[in-house]
RNA sequence: GGGGGCGUAGCUCAGUUGGUUAGAGCGCCGGCCUGUCACGCCGGAGGUCGCGGGUUCGAGUCCCGUCGCUCCCGCCA
């Protein structure tokens, strides 16, 4: 805070605390704060005042100070004081070199108390262990006095100011979309709002503006984005909230270059503005195919190796039974060299225990040994074989190998994340490092076998990369992206569906029947037959953009008023129970005994 | 929906094979202290061991149930 405060009377302020500094020696000034700490040496207290933008030493002394000396004796934490007196510089032996404001303090005349505080439940700053997470929600007005907090909401203020710093310079304009909106069954399950005016029927709280925005290109806008809140109804996590924030952009007369090519503009933007990495502003591209065979997922972290080698042609004539019937039935035997390690069994056993959490039936470990492995799966195995997977997997001698024969998704999602649970703690990743890659040439749609019908990669209005066949949806690549930095998903987007033919097409490869179609999505066929621009955008989360930012181990640490991993809110008690009337306004009747216990 | 971890003073935690009156640090309260800055020194208060039930002569400790927090799996087009 540079520019100074005007003086004025009792109770405000013309200095901030942080810029109580030399130049303002031999000058008066008023600060007005939280008190931080105090120490009272009876003749003689200091008070560290607090404010947003720092702390400031006080003195008071007995005869100088006068009655601000006893106001100053009965202070306590997190009081809320207003102190004028004269800037003075600190002897040489009793400056602070922790403090920026260190060399000086405020030799105090006048003080007042604007506002005293009980003792709060947990220290501001404190040095005996932090507050457990669910005190600090509890408290959460507390908890965001502390400099950690307020930083990584000031750098999420930052981020958003500088996406629309840099859309507002491009011509896109925020348009607000609705957030009672139509519910959706496909994805994650909806939040609904229930219509006093319409019993029994209900609106659903939006988990993207996806329909909305591309209506806003038919309606000719061109280029919109809006930072629009998101809800999906599904369990939190460490980095989901059910209530989450998107930043949401699309374009009119775009391909996926075009996208991409902006999109990496605004991604270099923003962290050249909030102080992130530097990045190039073209980026690296990786089809999804690629990104699959060789890292197991659509995510790779590209910040080390130990990448996934497909091990079915070495093993195509085995007699080991395990292996034998997962090749004959379509799966695939997938491994990782994870180089020369030296692991305990108990080590080794914890391995095979993620990979079973992961959805593998087990996990073949080994160690070369010679032209051989060392491993109990060795005695299975012929040496014409043995010796083919070491050089497939190029092991040299005491390499750990690890090799999982499963359903080709099982296999990649279950090495993806060993590989990245041993790159962790091998301590393979250089932090310091920052890799971006766009991720390209998605499939359309993905089978779903328990449903037994296919399921859009991305979402039902994705662009198809050329004609679109019905026949066969396996086959058509979709004009989608997704951007993914050192191994999470940013944000993503396509390149939409703009005809109503081809739309009406794809749904009914989705399964979605020309009579639902209409009943649910009727409304897009429709706009899309009054002149659709060919369009496309992208969409980010915000709240993961800004945790990577700052190392926040947690969604939770960016978001001001979070909630826990069931959904409540432990500061304001939401959800809750509301009375009958209202109850009775909606049409809604709730059985109590189910309520028992609430 | 499933699995793991946790729940003891205001906060963070320790608490042995089930055994006397449940401890520590910080915080809090009182006193002393004129150069501290995690001030120091002396004294003190503070506990439904999440909740309910069970086993036992005896439960913070063992068992069952339940609530809450958290991580993971499912889920998240």
């Amino acid at each position: 805070m540079s520019e100074s405060l005007p003086l004025r009377a009792n109770g405000y302020r013309d200095a901030w605390c942080g810029d109580v500094l030399p130049g303002r020696v031999g000058s008066p000034a008023r600060v007005a704060g939280w008190v931080h700490r105090r120490r009272d040496h009876g003749g003689l207290i200091f008070i560290d005042l607090r404010d947003r933008t720092g702390i400031v030493q006080l003195v008071f002394h007995p005869d100088r100070s006068g009655a601000a000396f006893e106001l100053a004796h009965k202070l306590r934490a997190e009081d809320v004081l207003s102190a004028a007196g004269e800037v003075v510089k600190r002897e040489p032996e009793t400056v602070n070199a922790e403090l920026p404001t260190g060399e000086v303090e405020i030799a105090v005349v006048e003080a007042e108390l604007l506002a005293d505080a009980e003792t709060p439940p947990f220290q501001i700053e404190g040095y005996a262990g932090d507050a457990g997470e669910d005190t600090r929600l509890r408290y959460r007005y507390l908890d965001l006095r502390r400099e950690a907090m307020r930083e990584a909401l000031t750098l999420r203020h930052r981020v958003v100011a500088a996406m629309r710093e840099f859309l507002d310079g491009e011509g896109f304009v925020d348009v607000e979309t609705p957030v009672l909106t139509r519910s959706t069954p496909e994805g994650a399950r909806d939040f609904l709002v229930p219509s006093s005016q319409q019993q029994g029927s209900f609106y659903a709280l939006p988990q993207s503006p996806q329909l909305f925005k591309q209506l806003l290109m038919v309606a000719g806008f061109e280029r919109y984005y809006q930072v629009a809140r998101c809800f999906r109804d599904e369990a939190t996590r460490a980095d989901r909230q059910a209530e989450f924030t998107q930043l949401d952009i699309e374009m009119s007369f775009v391909g996926v270059d075009d996208v991409i090519e902006a999109n990496e503009r605004l991604l270099a933007h923003v962290f050249e503005r909030v102080g992130g990495p530097q990045i190039a502003t073209t980026m690296e591209r990786m089809g999804f195919a690629e990104a699959m065979d060789r890292f197991g997922t659509d995510r790779p972290d590209l910040r080390f190796g130990l990448e996934l080698v497909d091990l079915g042609e070495e093993l195509a004539q085995t007699e080991f039974k395990v292996f034998r019937s997962v090749l004959e039935s379509g799966g695939a035997i997938r491994g990782i060299n994870a180089g020369k390690r030296e692991l305990p069994r108990s080590e080794l056993d914890g391995l095979i225990s993620r990979a079973q959490e992961l959805g593998a039936k087990g996990l073949v470990w080994a160690f070369r040994e010679g032209e051989g492995w060392r491993s109990p799966t060795a005695k299975f195995l012929s040496k014409a074989e043995l010796a083919g997977l070491n050089a497939r997997l190029h092991a040299e001698e005491g390499d750990l190998l690890l090799l999982v024969a499963d359903k080709r998704s099982v296999a990649n999602a279950v090495l993806g994340q060993l590989r990245l649970d041993l790159g962790e703690k091998f301590g393979l990743i250089d932090e310091r490092e920052n890799r971006l890659v766009w991720i390209v040439d998605w499939p359309m749609m993905e089978w779903n076998e328990d449903e037994r019908r296919w399921d859009a990669m991305h979402h039902p209005f994705t662009a198809p990369e050329g004609e679109f066949d019905p026949e066969d949806p396996g086959a058509a690549r979709a004009q989608a992206y997704d951007v993914v930095w050192n191994g999470q998903e940013l944000g993503g987007g396509s390149v939409r569906i703009n005809r109503a033919d081809v739309q009406e097409a794809v749904f009914g490869a989705l399964g979605i029947d020309a009579e639902t179609a209409r009943a649910r999505f009727g409304f897009l066929l429709e706009a899309l037959r009054y002149g659709a621009p060919p369009h496309g955008g992208i969409a980010y989360g915000v709240d993961r953009i800004v945790q990577r930012l700052c190392g926040a181990d947690s969604i939770r640490d960016v978001i001001a008023f979070p909630k826990t991993a069931s959904g409540f809110d432990l500061l304001t008690g939401a959800p809750a129970p509301v009375d009958d009337p209202q109850l009775r306004d909606l049409g809604i009747a709730i059985h109590k005994h189910k309520l028992a216990g609430h």
